[in-house]
RNA sequence: GGUCCGGUAGUUCAGUUGGUUAGAAUACAUGCCUGUCACGCAUGGGGUCGCGGGUUCGAGUCCCGUCCGGACCGCCA
């Protein structure tokens, strides 16, 4: 060993003793006859002296350190005798009797201190040394704590870690592939898996019965601030079960998660059917950290409920006569908003990423008066009526939006999440976790004129609803959930389909030709005639999870080596073209 | 495929209506300073204003194109 302590080790306790350390070059002060130099490693930073007066050419030694150089120090462990209680260290430090420099290092390109000046793009250049920066290493720190958690939770479940595949085979469902070509059969192609979904089911067949993995799935789409080419989920799959014991399990394992990480006893994690989070959120995966529910003006197709008889139609508004759905959130104690306030919501729903046509407001001012932007076309007892509708007091602002039913949701969810947003209810270490449940089995797609699986292909319908398939494909409910914390959906999964027959008509449902059924998943089906037992399952998404527990927004954050909007890491400078021989023995040609 | 924002010193940024020699902070270098820990003080070096074209007497600034980075929509079963 080159050391005997690491940076943040020695404390008061071991003062006179005489210590080896080894690390980076912080920082170094120099003062007129002295020099101090903060020596760092991952654990800590400890602060080394050098005196002219004891020995003037070592000292002159230390002025030639620069930033980052690699040192190694031998002295003998004092007190300070001006203490820094900030740091763990700060109470001693190290009278260096020997310097050895291990490795100079050139002037980084930024600083590495925890407030970098650092762009993104000089911070993923040189990630290296980004790494170096303790907010950094400590989100991959809370990264690793958390999968020991996973493995620790799920192994003392009888939960066994199996390793699948990465080179598998293409499907034209879902996310698009990664391909990789085969050498040994030109024209032929690996596919690198979007999840380890038919190999998991292939387990539960074998009597694996509770299988799980901490796993890299690939998925050639552009990416986002939480959206990576690669990416990593936790995946689990368990036998003889129904939806109610997934439940149970994975919420233990969050909840086990937020005590053992972070100390936090969550709550029991409220449950929510899918159409209530599309009426009451606009979203399958509503940010419940607040409330400002959706309340709706139009009778609401999906409810058989009362109140929501009609408040706007036949006063000669054309867009709320003609709107499918006219609904609305109440801003409360928004009433004060200036008219550019309100301009600028306005605008934040007509950009061209949310699409609304406008935004009606209604102030509900102190005095009890109801102002409104269509006060030519409804009275103060229409207004009043609504104000009723949003359970609203003075002081509050109703912000209310009208159009065709799942756009209008889609485009007020979006304003929901932004007011939620100014009126600072989205706190990052406040969690609310969320299961939504009962998701349609299908979803009608109109660049492909057909049904697609919601969720995917393997999803059980519920047994009650398979009669509609032939009537109504897209209102039957699949045993389906996802599990949300703060509007960001971090797990999903489903009870699987066990039966071939029932596979067959799922697949027959998604436009596949009995053929083209066997052609791709006919390894799954003939294995579901060799005693399939019921099972299902869910992945979480691993980073979005580490990057809520650290309180980020970006998932790039939590991974080592992350890559840039355009999927290419700059570090490395991939992707790059490979030479012709390469090529040549791939037997592929390119067009370029 | 699309929308928006950005690109000026090693780094992060400012740069007015198009007008003299492009600034600040920080980092770096040199000197001074014996208890600093965001040390302090002084001095100094450091620029293809992303790239190409255009308008103009004159472009960091305006226009067109292009490259790069970021956020988002589409896409992501």
């Amino acid at each position: 060993m080159l050391r005997t302590h690491t940076c943040g080790q020695l404390t008061i306790n071991d003062l006179e003793k005489e210590v080896t350390l080894t690390g980076w070059v912080q920082k170094s002060r120099d003062l007129g006859g002295m020099t101090f130099v903060d020596m760092r490693d991952r654990y800590g930073i400890t602060q080394l002296t050098f005196n002219s007066e004891d020995d003037a050419a070592l000292r002159a030694q230390a002025r030639e350190l620069g930033r980052e150089f690699v040192i190694s120090v031998s002295g003998k462990v004092i007190e300070r005798s001006s203490k820094n209680l900030k740091i763990a260290s700060g109470e001693i430090e190290i009278k260096v009797a020997k310097l050895e420099i291990l490795n100079p290092a050139k002037l980084p390109p930024f600083l590495i201190e925890d407030e970098t000046d650092g762009s993104e793009e000089q911070r993923m250049k040189y990630r290296y040394l980004d790494l170096r920066r303790n907010p950094v290493r400590n989100n991959l720190i809370l990264r690793h704590k958390m999968a020991q958690e996973v493995r620790k939770y799920l192994d003392g479940l009888d939960f066994i870690e199996v390793e699948t595949p990465v080179l598998i085979k293409s499907t034209p469902e879902g996310a698009r592939d990664f391909v990789v070509p085969s050498r040994m059969n030109p024209g032929e192609f690996y596919a690198l898996p979007q999840s380890p979904q038919t190999f998991k089911q292939l387990l539960m067949v074998s009597g694996f019965d509770r299988y799980f993995q901490i796993v890299k799935c690939f998925r050639d789409e552009d990416l986002r601030a939480d959206r990576q080419p690669e990416f990593t989920q936790i995946d689990c799959e368990m036998a003889f079960i129904e939806q109610e014991d997934i439940l149970n399990v994975f919420e233990g394992l969050i909840r086990t998660l937020f005590k053992n990480v972070k100390g936090i006893d969550l709550i029991e994690v409220p449950r929510m059917h899918y159409a209530d989070a599309m009426r009451l959120y606009g979203s399958d995966k509503p940010d419940t950290r607040f409330e400002m529910k959706f309340v709706s003006l139009t009778p609401d197709a999906s409810t058989k409920r009362a109140e929501t008889a009609d408040l706007v139609k036949g006063k000669g508004f054309p867009v709320f006569d003609t709107a499918p759905l006219v609904v609305g959130i109440n801003a409360k104690g928004c009433a004060h908003y200036t008219r550019k306030q309100l301009d600028e919501l306005t605008d934040f729903v007509k950009r061209q990423q949310i699409g609304a046509t406008g935004l009606i407001y209604v102030r509900h001012n102190a005095d009890g008066t109801l102002k409104s932007s269509v006060d030519k076309f409804y009275n103060e007892e229409d207004l009043k009526k609504w104000a009723r509708a949003f359970e609203s007091e003075p002081g509050d602002l109703l912000l209310i939006m009208a159009g065709d039913t799942d756009k209008v949701r889609k485009q007020l969810s979006e304003l929901r999440l932004e007011m939620g947003t100014r009126l600072g209810l989205r706190d990052k270490n406040t969690f609310a976790p969320l299961w939504v449940l009962d998701f349609p089995l299908l979803e009608w797609d109109e660049a492909t004129g057909r049904y697609h699986a919601m969720h995917h292909p393997f999803t059980s319908p519920k047994p009650e609803d398979i009669p509609l398939l032939d009537i109504n494909p897209g209102d039957v409910r699949a045993n389906a959930y996802d599990m949300v914390i703060n509007g960001t959906e971090i797990g999903g999964g489903s009870i699987r389909i066990h039966n071939r027959d029932l596979q067959a008509l799922m697949f027959k449902h998604l436009g596949f030709s009995p053929e083209e059924a066997q052609n791709q998943f006919g390894f799954l089906m003939d294995a579901f005639e060799y005693g399939a037992p019921p099972h299902g399952g869910i992945a979480f998404g691993f980073d979005r999870l580490v990057s809520i527990f650290a309180g980020l927004d970006s998932i790039r954050d939590v991974i080592a080596f992350p890559k840039n909007n355009s999927g290419r890491d700059v570090m490395i400078d991939s992707p790059s073209v490979i030479d012709q021989k390469q090529l040549d023995e791939l037997k592929i040609q390119t067009a370029l």
